[in-house]
DNA sequence: TTGAAAGCGCTAACAT
DNA sequence: ATGTTAGCGCTTTCAA
């Protein structure tokens, strides 16, 4: 016996059979004399054997393996604030269950391609990272029949995938009503990036709470990001110039917030006493730049604990119905965004941009 | 045939042998007739038939697989920036090279086990991502004969271990060159954590370049940290209270520096007005936080990529003698750092916090 | 209570 | 130019 000691090294020392090893082995000793197993278990362990999971996989085919895909959009995890978060959810899931997580980053869109790198035998399953509009990812159906969960992306229900995602519409509708509640009513938006579905929930929950107080929407005031803070940024700059402006602008996401303000910051317009911004999303970057944003929290971990979950569910049980979860997100309100009212009663110039860490209400 | 092709499938129906269908699928069709191939090429075609990476590796010993792994210590990949720059460089290198990337996060620190999940056949070789002092990652040569590459920690010779990093201590020791240039003599240091080499080096060549320019270190000047923002801003409110301040404090990484800096802003301490600031690693998160922080940069995505590109070199020669790499870093001057001698001639006690942007020299 | 035998799907010497 | 054969290391009936 010579490179890694085999199942066979460990049967020969103990005298038995292979299969008495494997049995063994796998934890299947009361089959057994006591001695038996004793014998096995103490070869093993003077072998210092480790069982092939290569071997085994294809055996019992199925690999304990899954696949984590991020969208070729935006593969490259260190601008993804996201995907760290669900990554975080998905190890602590799987980790403890003896799952191992294969990452994968396509660098093309065409489907083939992709899915003939994603399923390629060696995963049970995958959970795709916030698929866009138009990616390869969704043609799912075409190229594999591993079960599969999305997160990140509210999906048209046509495309019969399990999902996990935050509830987008509700948390930015309670945005919205606070907002107003606040006092506000010359409102701005900057939207996030139009291949994302949900950008456009976000928007269309921002809409529709508009109409039903019957607030009129004033387009100019509507800007295109993209969830980058230079967008952010640009929206500020683009804003700022108008004659009229919103008392407060909602941003699509934190980045954008983040963007907007130091925007604003470089203008010499303080936020929020001359205008108020909110974000969305609650980024532990965002938290941590000492701009107290008000915003909405949700919990990226758990989405991707819970997809995680659903999958090694539709594994076990090889119940393979779409299944769909959304977690609520809730308001943050810090100091970003002012009373309206009382900002037209004591207007400050003096008053400095917030620094300080955020106190959550 | 039922569930998915096979390579038998393809040989049937291209009616030839498996062999055949193996090599020609492998790109070996100058070794048959034309039309042999194409048949074959076809075959697999139609049936949509894609190799099952599974059996191939078994077949092949080898699995076309890196692990990623990440200490126990900070296995959270939300916290750990450094992680996300270094896995896009090496999942830049690694995927168009058809290898694939395996992410472990050991949750225990028992060596046994955590190599057990690490080296269990199903990969040919590992990047271990800034082990730690004591890290059972260390304890590779006890359990493992893969080949092995260490980043982020540049770890004793006696570790025989591949390492790629950044140079810290030219990097540090060129950050308080130019800040003793700069006329400052009181300097402050905010060290990283206990645990890290990187943060030793770092202090070293702090107290090695001060001694070399004859200037004495002050201990209570000397605050420990973590390297997580917010012993950052603890070691600013230990350090503002005593009755003798540094003119200048260096924070062993960026993260510290601006917690450091946001205490000093809570304190209406102005920045660098009354105290000057620097940190160390040019982070993304840092940069966008309007900190225009004087820092060193280096290049993470490069120590990713670099550290693949020494691992697959290993598995393809066979040459497994450890190479060490490192990588320089560079000076990045923005504004957190003020003339000493300008300060002491004008002290302006109405400056404000610096906010924008860094430009960079 | 134990073991023989037939795979899992593929690769690679070695024939022919 | 193509096929035969013997694995890779493990699991799992099924028989003894």
């Amino acid at each position: 016996m010579r490179g890694k000691p085999t199942l066979r090294d460990v049967a020969e020392r103990a005298g038995c059979s292979i299969t008495t090893a494997s049995n063994i082995l796998q934890g299947r000793s009361h089959l057994y004399r006591e001695d038996m197993a004793q014998r096995v278990l103490n070869a093993a362990h003077e072998l210092g054997y480790r069982a092939n999971s290569v071997a085994r996989s294809l055996a019992r085919r199925r690999t304990a393996t899954i696949a984590v895909v991020l969208d070729p959009q935006h593969a490259r995890l260190t601008h993804n604030v996201y995907a760290h978060d669900v990554l975080d959810g998905v190890l602590a899931y799987l980790e403890p269950r003896d799952y191992d997580i294969r990452l994968i980053t396509p660098r093309t869109n065409d489907p083939a391609a992709v899915w003939r790198r994603i399923d390629n035998g060696s995963i049970d399953g995958a959970i795709l990272i916030a698929p866009v509009m138009g990616s390869s990812l969704l043609e799912w159906r075409h190229y594999s029949t591993l079960p599969v969960v999305a997160v990140g992306s509210t999906l048209p229900d046509e495309y019969l995938l399990s999902q996990v995602d935050i509830d987008n519409d509700a948390a930015m509708a309670s945005m919205v009503e606070w907002v107003i509640q606040q006092g506000h009513r010359a409102i701005g938006f900057v939207k996030g990036h139009p291949l994302h579905w949900s950008a456009h929930q976000r928007e269309r929950a921002f809409r529709r709470v508009m109409a039903q107080h019957g607030i009129p929407i004033r387009e100019e005031w509507m800007l295109q990001g993209d969830y980058g803070s230079e967008t952010g940024a640009s929206a500020a700059a683009q804003l700022l110039r108008q004659d009229e402006l919103p008392s407060v602008v909602l941003c699509a996401n934190d980045e954008m917030a983040i963007g907007f303000i130091q925007k604003c910051r470089d203008l010499e317009i303080p936020v929020p006493d001359a205008i108020s911004v909110a974000g969305f999303d609650d980024s532990y970057w965002a938290r941590r730049m000492g701009i107290a944003l008000t915003t909405v929290q949700h919990d990226r971990y758990q989405v991707g604990y819970l997809a995680a979950q659903i999958l090694l569910h539709q594994l076990e049980t090889g119940d393979a119905r779409p299944q769909r979860m959304l977690i609520p997100g809730a308001l943050v309100v810090r100091r970003s965004v002012a009373l309206a009212n009382v900002l037209a009663a004591v207007p400050d110039p003096h008053a400095t941009i917030l620094t300080e860490g955020g106190s959550r209400l």
